[in-house]
DNA sequence: CGGAATCCTGGTGGATACTG
DNA sequence: CAGTATCCACCAGGATTCCG
């Protein structure tokens, strides 16, 4: 289950969803980076797991919106109180991961 | 970065070191299931992102203590709300799954 | 447009053996 | 005890192609 969570697909869908409906292609573009295929995986498992709902307009061009359901609403406040977190944390991090590479990288015998 | 959160091991040790420092074996037997190579790198990571620290003993069996930093600490409460998010919304979504899995798998033409 | 199917590769992580 | 090093299997996920 948390790696549901853990998946950075998921929680930048959730994301983009909080805003209201999106199209599949919307997503894909709004997200940047990923894959159609993964596209299509991640709003199948979000959809299983009952965070997303999936609805299909039979127009002539297709046209497919996702949205949350109260459970992917709900989902919000976990994730963007982990997002702040690493927002905040974020120098601390880089500043301690640049001394630890200085302290292990160089020289260990001294 | 995120990537790191969405690694349960690493959630898991952070969660053991929530009780105090513990040792390599120890957090081995805690966890249990991961393997020693998996401890190492989870704790190397953790250490390098200044999450926790590692005291080394010199004494005739070695001894190692692992403990959470100030950062490390800070970042209990924002995983363990998503852990409380997750128990809590469990049993919606085994429900969800299972009616998304009627609906897909036995017949979707009628 | 939205998606399914196939192919293929790189990285993740387990098992094992060795060391200080 | 607390690692490190090596080998290897698996599969997550990208690229591509085809379809309704």
């Amino acid at each position: 289950m948390l790696s549901r969570i853990g998946d950075k697909w998921s929680v930048l869908v959730v994301m983009q969803l909080a805003d209201g409906p999106r199209r599949f292609n919307e997503l894909k573009r709004a997200i940047g980076g990923i894959s159609q295929r993964m596209l299509t995986l991640t709003l199948r498992g979000l959809e299983r797991d009952g965070m997303i709902t999936r609805t299909v307009f039979e127009t002539v061009p297709p046209r497919v919106d996702y949205s949350l359901t109260e459970l992917g609403q709900s989902l919000r406040s976990p994730v963007e109180a982990l997002g702040m977190w690493a927002f905040e944390h974020l120098p601390a991090i880089e500043k301690a991961r640049q001394a630890f590479d200085i302290r292990h990288g160089p020289d260990k015998s001294t």
